[in-house]
DNA sequence: GCGGGTGTTCACGC
DNA sequence: CGCGTGAACACCCG
């Protein structure tokens, strides 16, 4: 599942290749992954220039000279792929943008969860699709009193359960949660209002260092996630506790990683670091 | 037939 | 009662 490092590195591997280009033609062999009208996103992209590329949690948008985006949520198992007109196209690809420099931009998804959007909000801390969003956790306003602020909030929320909720903060989900969690050796299950201050200190550290560890690594590849290039991320050999299951801690503590259940996802602890 | 993220609905408990 | 929370669905297909 793409999460914030996999949409940063996408997102900036637009500005490198599609920024500057003008979308020639619009194929949609898969209308409806569309959730525009399809004549209406035709008419919108077609020979149109690409401005600029912006994210907004898991959330990748590709801004428009005309004011306009197109907003790509790879939801599961989706994919953003920058490859030269004409080479072969994988199955399951479901909209292309079309370049004036013979490249194309592909949107491909395993299992249609993802979708395609045309916004009229290019500015994507302003679009209305995103208003119900928490803050960015890279984001300068996202300070260590803010994020007490917002968890004194949620007192009765499990820890993991915040995290992995988009309006309380954008852009974590399972992987990093569970890594997130075990750098703060907080267990997942805690209820945000019984943290005492250093714990929160140590989670809000684990998100400001390892989301940026992940990115500069291009993500982590565990099931089907690939860059724009096609190319998996390298931060799942840095796991150190997201599928390991059975694994030896890495703090050599003795324990081993186990995997439970909590807010419904699949959880990966050390529950002798985990407190 | 399971599982995955999201939006929605619905039920529960404090 | 009202709110916060969480569970159950639907969507789709390897």
């Amino acid at each position: 599942v793409p999460e914030l490092p996999e949409a940063e590195t996408i997102k900036r591997q637009l500005e490198q290749t599609v920024v500057g280009h003008i979308i020639v033609r619009v194929e949609i062999p898969v209308p409806r992954v569309l959730h525009t009208d399809q004549e209406v996103l035709e008419a919108e992209l077609a020979g149109v220039t690409i401005i600029g590329a912006a994210r907004r949690g898991k959330n990748i948008v590709v801004q428009l000279s005309t004011g306009k985006a197109v907003l790509f949520h790879l939801m599961i198992a989706g994919s953003l792929l920058y490859k030269p007109v004409g080479s072969e196209r994988l199955r399951n690809t479901q909209v292309v943008l079309v370049l004036d420099n013979d490249y194309e931009l592909r949107f491909r998804d395993l299992r249609k969860f993802g979708y395609v959007k045309l916004l009229d909000e290019p500015d994507v801390l302003k679009a209305p699709e995103f208003s119900h969003m928490g803050p960015e956790p890279l984001s300068p306003e996202f300070t260590l009193d803010l994020f007490k602020e917002l968890i004194d909030k949620r007192s009765r929320s499990k820890i993991k359960a915040l995290l992995l909720d988009q309006s309380f903060i954008a852009g974590i989900w399972n992987i990093y949660a569970d890594e997130i969690l075990f750098f703060a050796r907080v267990h997942p299950e805690r209820a945000a209002g019984s943290l005492d201050e250093e714990e929160v200190t140590r989670i809000y550290d684990g998100i400001r260092s390892i989301l940026p560890n992940a990115i500069e690594e291009r993500g982590s590849s565990i099931a089907s996630y690939v860059d724009l290039f096609g190319e998996p991320g390298k931060y799942s050999e840095f796991h150190e506790v997201f599928n390991r299951t059975g694994e030896p801690c890495p703090r050599s503590c003795g324990g081993k990683i186990e995997k439970t259940k909590v807010a419904g996802r699949g959880t990966h602890i050390c529950s002798r670091c985990q407190k």
